[in-house]
DNA sequence: ACTTGACCTTCCAATCGTTGGAAGGTTTAT
DNA sequence: ATAAACCTTCCAACGATTGGAAGGTCAAGT
């Protein structure tokens, strides 16, 4: 059984557009195609989407999902590679949410202390203007 | 005293290259310019530009900026509207943590579960291949 | 058989913020 | 005069995604 790119896109929750930018970048390989010229995926294409998708979600880089594959699909692959990818990418998730944290600190405090009304004067603006 | 835009970009934190392309995007007004076509700032276009770069230190889109400027030299602006975008923003940014977290908390837990050896056997591979 | 609408194809452009480089002009100092 | 350190504009790339245009194909209804 094989089913069309845009069945391929809902069982996946790939957007067709996507999934042929997946392809002609490379991370996965070309779609067989019918006669007509109309990409067709297998079950284990449709699976391997979905890996994708799921490796998206959990926000790994294109970069990084393209290691992954290779591993999922290396059986003899060593779970302590896998191990140190999701770590760097934790790592630097926890960055970024460190530097969102701090924004968000100071920002709130901003807002707490800006009253709020129809009065210009403004801790928020004024701290833009005059950071200390 | 006027200044170049190395200067200016020393003296705000912004690069050189992108004075140029908030001038030219129109977020800031076209900069004065010497008789050899050298831009030169300010005092004044230099604090515009400090207040920018403050402003993208916060996490502020250039489109949110555009609307900061616009208050912080509107001297009858209300302090509602400020703290209205500011909210706004902070919003967005705790949305975006929330995702963030969410997948670091996924991705600490498969790791914990990984034991990270030479072995191929690995939580965090059969997660992205079969997620439940 | 024919039309219609829903699908598919490729190609090119835009988004957002930033960086890089090329090709050429200006200033400053030696 | 020459070298270096600036400056200018223009064009392209990054990463991931979306949008549209122009054209080919499929399946259903008449």
């Amino acid at each position: 059984m094989s089913y069309s790119i845009s069945e391929a896109a809902e069982k996946s929750g790939i957007s067709a557009k996507m999934i042929r930018y997946y392809e002609k970048t490379g991370l996965v390989p070309p779609a067989q195609r019918a006669d007509s010229g109309y990409r067709k995926y297998s079950d284990k294409a449709i699976h391997r989407l979905q890996f994708v998708r799921r490796a998206r979600d959990l926000g790994f880089s294109v970069k990084d999902i393209e290691e992954l594959l290779a591993l999922w699909s290396d059986q003899n692959r060593a779970s302590a590679d896998v191990k140190k990818l999701a770590e760097g990418h934790v790592h630097a998730l926890r960055e970024k949410m460190d530097e969102i944290q701090q924004m968000v600190d100071t920002l709130q405090h901003l807002i707490e202390c800006c009253h709020g009304d129809d009065r210009p004067d403004c801790p928020i603006i004024e701290n833009l203007g005059h950071p200390e």
